[in-house]
DNA sequence: ACTATTTAATGATCTATATCATTATTGAGA
DNA sequence: TCTCAATAATGATATAGATCATTAAATAGT
């Protein structure tokens, strides 16, 4: 009886799951506001969408491809998370005082994004309590991944948290336990707080334990049960 | 010109800063509403407000005294946050499909807390949007600290993460130089994310070069200055 | 006031992971 | 097809910080 909730249960996995019906809360009178307001632009692979400390002037309705939000440190970045298709991004400038971007955000995959003005975001808000409540359940989702992030930062080890990305990636991005990896190791090691050389290391472990496979930029999760112990023993 | 954005500016401070107008939104009506379903508790010192897992019944302000929000592992635990006077514990359960307390939370000193319906929360948020922009302010504010807290803990070494629970402690908790520690050295640990023996070892050092002065549970900041720049230089 | 327990302090080791150095491979542009 | 740059791979070494072991001091309970 009941669900076991423990810290087994926090992954590093970056990607919150799509909300399809997002705008669905909005009278045909604020649908056309937004849609007055809102501009669709796409994006070639690797390109910038916003940047850490500029003003924010939209919330970034993610429709197609995969983008990294992340922090920028002196010499390597934080990704705080992979933005999936039906991702709001920007949602932490709606504050009044602070109409800034805080991340920068660029893109892995051809993308394309839908820029809603912030103003007219933030005036749906105050006067649909239906819209306000879904804004406040994506910060909830927001909020408890980045928890479960942070507790995997700080108790699993390196295997643990790659462990956590590669079941995320399947999961959450590609939907299949084949999938072809555009990560870079750089990248994969933004992701999980590690070196370039120890992702090289761990995979390779990974590879010999059997646990995946890989072929080019080809891989495969062959062992996804011990996989998933991995990432829940740390 | 302008304020240079930098990774810098990250610290690993556990503390929003009080919102006092936080109610101020509220119609007469929503705010005997709200009084009719609230509770104030008064805790002492080591009490549990709420566990992690548990059903959310209320959402929490905090009213007087201190409580540390944390995830428990299996030997050591993870403060995500302290909460100070003025602090709404809790928002994260707001979310309908999840409803359940996401962290546990204790006290540090005696404290009290006024426990609000959470349904007549969310009633109202829906019903007011001044309210629900204030809401949602406080999840911004509350994700922007953590993702500086993320980039601390992934970022500095011991001496930074040290310094900023010192400098935080005293600008948003004390609100003066010197204060008397409640915390001990466990807790600050938890809070840094290290052992007690390297925060014992972490406060020796910051003691012989003479950036605090230590005599029992008294503490106090000698050259702020420089505390701060080991904060920013990591 | 006296024991028992918790907290603090300190030194000696150990280890996970970063760092550095080098070579192999891949991919992109001319 | 060749060249240059980026990425991947691998081994050797260094180190921050954890872990372990012990003693000292402080706090609480009887």
């Amino acid at each position: 009886m009941g669900k076991n909730v423990h810290m087994q249960t926090f992954s590093s996995c970056t990607v919150s799951l799509t909300k399809k019906d997002f705008f669905d809360t909005l009278t045909p009178a604020q649908k056309k506001l937004m849609d007055d307001n809102t501009v669709d632009i796409k994006y070639n692979k690797g390109e910038i969408i916003c940047k850490h400390g500029t003003f924010a002037p939209y919330i970034i309705f993610l429709k197609k491809g995969l983008a990294k939000v992340y922090l920028e440190g002196a010499n390597d970045n934080l990704i705080l998370k992979l933005a999936a298709p039906g991702s709001l991004i920007g949602l932490s400038s709606l504050s009044d005082d602070n109409t800034t971007y805080h991340y920068t955000v660029s893109t892995y995959l051809d993308t394309e994004a839908s820029l809603i003005n912030i103003d007219v975001f933030r005036r749906i808000i105050r006067e649909n309590g239906e819209f306000a409540s879904s804004v406040i359940c994506v910060f909830c989702n927001n909020t408890l991944q980045t928890y479960g992030r942070f507790f995997s930062f700080t108790h699993k080890q390196l295997y643990g948290r790659l462990a956590d990305i590669l079941i995320c990636l399947s999961d959450r991005i590609f939907y299949k336990e084949e999938f072809s990896l555009n990560l870079t190791r750089k990248e994969l090691g933004e992701l999980t707080g590690m070196t370039t050389e120890s992702v090289i290391r761990m995979l390779k472990k990974f590879r010999q334990d059997d646990l995946i496979e890989m072929d080019g930029k080809k891989l495969k999760i062959k062992n996804y049960e011990l996989l998933l112990k991995i990432s829940d023993y740390g």
